[in-house]
DNA sequence: AATGTCTTCGTAACCGATTACAAAAGTGAA
DNA sequence: TTCACTTTTGTAATCGGTTACGAAGACATT
């Protein structure tokens, strides 16, 4: 079988190589007819265009920038499954996703067409220097004014974590929170003490305890409630790696899980399935997806624009009804 | 500044597009004079010629498939950070990268002209599917016979770290293993038993405890051993992740590290560094760069080749030398 | 019927390289 | 000096796409 070219489509729809790039590429002034004959063509053969002569033909070489923190590139769950959003749709439009690592510094001298910024501290340099080099961008994970961004709904996310709580007759709810610098950890406690206030419920800092992010940080925080003595039937943490600490220590002090004191995290890691954790997930791909679409819209000249996506509860069974109808006095171990 | 072509350089020498060509591309039937002036202006203008046009005009498709598990996809810590170091080596050859979910099924139209495997388990029809249709692909991960692969020398690094408490003075030495499931579980596992057996050290069943990988297995385990009365001054995880969950353990028994025992990880993720841990690190940039080069060979009809590449100990304040000549004994706290 | 405008589509140039082929230059022998 | 043969170099086609431009056809207007 020989190869599938643009020629090859166009010959086998009975139009020119040039209506099957228009089509391809999602021009004006195609007929409908043509368009719809030429697109199937291209499914029944399976054609898929070069991407190194594509790339060739479009004169600037179309290519757009990933920026990223070299801490998170390394650790980031996401960031894979991120990128291959992004690349998915941004593939699509024509452009080549590259990236470009702050610490070695390249692309000083090359330009991307634009950009996505991943992981970017509070005095990060890079979206004023993209601003002042005129390359368009975008940010995932941090919001900052008059720029375009793509986040989460994080106090959204935890304040359905505590509904959800609420409603199944839960009182007591604590929060482990994550690390103190980072403002996606800032915003779930927010969440936090909105889900109490809407349901009347006091808010007590004795309440709020101190994580990492981490599953050992999660894991000491329950280990200190239990020794406070607290009264307190369920744990709303601010990540599925802390919630993952909190279930196994209180495992480990004979406490069952949903049955004594439930549990909610926050993220929907793959150990949150393992562990069937009821969490708020967030939409990685829509958030890659989301970015790639504001990028582009921004590369064609259109005003910023920013988008807070929503989170989902996943309920799992690491969450139940309250047993009894008041709240049990958890015994030190 | 305008791009610089092949062009471009032609007429800055003096000579054809043709001749530049055949001086880049190392061919014979050039003059030694005409070579030496091309590359000087070469080199002069920083001339770098542009992968997707050469490949095109080789007349090879160019598109490398990156298929993976989706449950890798979405948990790996590395798959990010490997996907860079590929697409690094592989753009630079004008191939361009495109993943291929297992799940979404894709691409089983169009063949991509090699592919590179990541997270194959034990009943993975991948590889024969590849064979059968003669694309070229190099696994990572895990070796098959017959198939080009690379991976990072578990058993090595093991036994490294072992060396490396050994040579601290330590002589009773735990392991927490990963899952099971994994072969890079069994081959730390045995990377232990070597270090051990180097030394001379008796093989000890009792030492030997069950992990999953998780930072909480680390801890839980440490807490059996200690509820055991074990003597032992060392632990040699099979992972950072385990390490760190160990770490804690000790330290909430009251011991401290390195100076009561001394702990070691494996993989030198961000949370080994932050935590100063010493660690086996995986050459993830290198394991990339050495599955695109494998690939690269298999596409030019090279034979098949295999790498198995080694850790680096990275020696940090997790672990000392023994304080007293004759190893303490741990009570159970 | 003639003219103008809008759509729709084909033609051909072009992107930046490689390479087959031919032309030019160099070499030695007759 | 001329011829045959090598070596070196230039020319132009080609890879698989995109896109500026213009032609053809449909339709409305006068």
């Amino acid at each position: 079988m020989s190869k599938i070219t643009i020629a090859r489509v166009a010959s086998e729809a009975g139009v020119s190589k040039g209506t099957v790039s228009r089509v391809l590429n999602a021009r004006a002034g195609v007929n409908e007819e043509t368009r719809v004959l030429v697109q199937n063509v291209v499914a029944r053969l399976g054609y898929v265009p070069d991407p190194g002569a594509r790339q060739l033909a479009r004169r600037g070489r179309h290519v757009i920038g990933l920026m990223l923190n070299d801490d998170l590139r390394r650790g980031g769950t996401y960031y894979g499954i991120l990128r291959d959003a992004l690349e998915d749709r941004l593939s699509s439009e024509g452009y080549h996703t590259q990236v470009i690592s702050t610490e070695r510094g390249d692309a000083i001298f090359t330009s991307p067409d634009g950009a996505i910024l991943l992981g970017v501290h509070l005095d990060d340099t890079r979206p004023a220097q993209l601003e002042e080099r005129g390359v368009p961008f975008v940010m995932i994970g941090r919001s900052l004014h008059n720029t375009a961004w793509v986040d989460v709904d994080n106090l959204g996310g935890l304040r359905d974590a505590v509904r959800h709580l609420v409603a199944l007759g839960h009182k007591r709810i604590l929060h482990i929170t994550g690390a103190h610098t980072g403002q996606a950890s800032v915003q779930r406690l927010e969440g936090y003490l909105a889900g109490l206030r809407e349901a009347g419920l006091p808010e007590d800092a004795r309440l709020i305890f101190d994580g990492d992010f981490t599953a050992i940080g999660g894991y000491r925080a329950v280990r200190r409630v239990l020794s406070s003595n607290l009264e307190f039937t369920a744990i709303a943490a601010a990540s599925d790696e802390m919630a993952h600490g909190a279930v196994s220590a209180l495992e480990d002090a004979g406490l069952r899980v949903p049955w004594d004191v439930s549990v909610t995290g926050f993220d929907d890691i793959p150990l949150a399935q393992r562990h069937s954790l009821t969490t708020a997930r967030q939409p990685i791909m829509e958030i890659g997806a989301a970015a790639a679409e504001l990028l582009l819209e921004r590369m064609a000249g259109k005003p910023v624009r920013s988008r807070l996506l929503p989170t989902t509860l996943m309920v799992r069974s690491s969450s139940a009804a309250l047993l009894s109808p008041t709240s049990a006095t958890i015994h030190q171990r």
